[in-house]
DNA sequence: GCCGTTTTCGGCCCGACTGTTTTCAGTCG
């Protein structure tokens, strides 16, 4: 019998989902939370599940005992988990829909479909709508209304956001904040801090030794839409588009331990408390708690000396998701992360000659205000219709007055490029003729999305064996909550990239943020270096490349990864090598 | 269900806030 391997992330869901259902069922709530701890150890391990599993290593990983390693073996090398298979059919498939309502946990769930039979959102709303809900025991009107509200913001946002629709509130309402007479310190944490690709929330941290005050200014600011909770330490709102955001006040001397805390990730949190343990010392979101006989913990000022009080450099937020950033912070082997201000320049920028608002002018000359010394024209190429591409006469066309610019904007550069269309087969959308007559070739997918993992890896290492394809565009076509990565085998991509010495993008529009800040390790391991394209339209478009930057340090690199850190004399050699070798 | 230099039983993170209670359960982070 053949059966098609679930993929690691499947079975990682599984295990979440088997910690949903025995919540339903009232289990005992820390075999709930083995199940959970058993999905975040997977989901962050070093080597392949498969491996682990075939060679019975699975269970040395922490968190994972026989009874997980059992089913995951079960899983991994059957398909099939019968423990699984019949706790799902035991509820209605519909009913976990609920665990996506703000304010909705399990055992309320439970009471909804024990009680008035609820199996969906929409039944939940039907119920509220009728009044049944707040008649319930442990309900109420303001339950039923609450209720309603998160299922109206369920159906508006899902409730992610992009980092672009995060930032602007996040500036916002720091300067405000900072701006405020009894605010100490005051700093962003959570997700957006670390630099999350889709975030949930916003997290504020202010130390003030008036607390009431601060909270108090929070939930009236002029962003706030609808509070949601408001208490002299903790408070949480939503701001205008739908975005929740929480404010936390703490004691001056807590905020290092308290922005350490709420920055997380939790996992990252974990192994610090698990160091200070080591040392005698109880770490929690406040303070240190000094064990009898320990020795006493130094005074902590700041994050930096509390990392050292663990042995430990100071490890950036972007880095802090517990994927090897404890081991290298205690060897002292954190990379020293690239800086946006190290930026020369970028590729992969769009004109009005194609799909782009603002003219090959313009954009040079946004350019030079940014500070870079060059800037790369990837106007679409034919096939890509609906973006108004170039044929090979407009291209022409265009390459003749980038010539003439650069001879005006001297010593500033442009070069002339395409963002080439990646055919179905994986050709190129112009011959090698037209591409030898660029400065370079971006090489991206824009149509077919649909092919096999198969069929979309051959197309993409077909179109970067292609000696003029100087960098492969936005490897997996992403599009954050309206289009999902196309399957393609990405460790299979980056090997043929380090082979055929392709550069990779890292497409720093933030509907993109593409390829994903995980593969990066895999690729500067192999040798492949990044190249970060704002994918600009328009002359704003180019400050995306800040968010690319931050997305590059996620992903380990630093300036030496990055091609477009180079000056302008050392790119230039660099963009020929390929079509040289 | 996991874990162990307090080791095979008995812990497992817990503080803050809301809403429905009259002292607390549920949710969240």
């Amino acid at each position: 019998m053949k059966f098609k391997k679930p993929t690691t992330e499947k079975i990682v869901e599984v295990l979440d989902h088997l910690a949903q259902l025995l919540e339903l069922r009232g289990e005992n709530p820390f075999k709930i939370r083995a199940y959970q701890r058993g999905a975040r150890a997977l989901e962050v391990l070093s080597e392949p599940l498969e491996r682990l599993v075939e060679e019975g290593r699975l269970g040395d990983v922490e968190g994972i005992g026989k009874a997980i390693e059992e089913k995951v073996t079960e899983l991994v090398t059957t398909g099939h988990l019968p423990y699984y298979e019949e706790l799902v059919a035991s509820f209605p498939v519909t009913l976990f829909e609920l665990f996506e309502l703000q304010g909705l946990g399990a055992k309320k769930i439970k009471i909804l479909y024990d009680v008035l039979k609820v199996t969906s959102i929409a039944d939940l709303e039907a119920a509220c709508k009728a009044g049944k809900v707040a008649e319930l025991a442990g309900f109420g009107e303001k339950s039923a209304a609450n209720i309603l509200k998160a299922i109206t913001f369920y159906q508006e946002h899902a409730g992610l956001f992009r980092i672009d629709q995060i930032a602007p509130l996040a500036e916002q309402l720091l300067a405000d904040l900072r701006a405020h007479p009894d605010v100490g310190q005051c700093q962003v944490a959570g997700s957006f801090r670390r630099c999350k690709e889709a975030l949930g929330d916003l997290d504020l941290l202010v130390s003030s030794k008036k607390p009431e005050a601060v909270s108090q200014f929070f939930v009236q600011h002029p962003l706030v839409q609808e509070v949601i909770a408001h208490g002299p330490t903790k408070s949480s709102v939503q701001l205008e588009g739908g975005v929740q955001c929480d404010l936390r006040v703490v004691k001056p001397e807590e905020f290092p331990f308290a922005l350490i805390y709420f920055t997380g990730s939790k996992e990252h949190n974990i192994r610090l408390r698990n160091r200070a343990l080591e040392r005698g010392w109880s770490l929690n979101e406040y303070r240190y708690t000094v064990e009898q006989g320990a020795a006493e913990p130094p005074l902590i000022h700041d994050e930096s000396e509390l990392y050292a009080s663990l042995g430990l450099s100071y490890i950036p937020p972007e880095l802090r998701e517990d994927r090897g950033e404890i081991v290298a912070a205690a060897a002292g082997m954190l990379p020293n992360l690239l800086e946006w201000t190290e930026l020369r320049g970028t590729f992969h920028c769009h004109t009005t000659a194609s799909d782009g608002k603002s003219t090959l002018r313009e954009m040079a000359l946004a350019a030079q205000e940014l500070g870079l010394d060059y800037l790369g024209i990837a106007d679409h190429s034919k096939s890509s219709y609906q973006a108004n591409g170039l044929n090979e006469a407009r291209l022409l066309q265009q390459q003749e007055e980038i010539k003439k610019l650069n001879n005006e904007l001297a010593p500033f550069r442009i070069f002339a490029g395409t963002e080439c269309d990646i055919l179905k087969d994986g050709a190129l959308d112009f011959s090698d003729e037209v591409l030898a007559s660029l400065d370079y070739v971006v090489a991206s997918v824009h149509s077919s999305f649909g092919l096999s993992e198969t069929a979309m890896t051959d197309r993409l290492i077909r179109a970067i064996q292609n000696p003029y394809v100087t960098m492969l565009g936005h490897l997996t076509g992403r599009r954050f909550f309206s289009r999902d990565p196309y399957p393609v085998n990405i460790p299979a991509v980056i090997e043929v990239a380090a082979a055929t010495g392709t550069m990779i993008e890292l497409n720093a529009s933030p509907y993109r943020l593409d390829m994903d800040w995980r593969w990066w390790s895999l690729a500067k391991e192999k040798g492949v270096k990044c190249v970060i394209n704002p994918d600009a339209h328009s002359t704003q478009g180019l400050q995306n490349l800040k968010y690319g930057c931050l997305i590059a340090r996620k992903g380990w690199l630093t300036k030496d990864d990055v091609v477009n850190t180079r000056s302008l004399e050392k790119v230039i050699p660099l963009l020929e090598a390929k079509r040289k070798r």
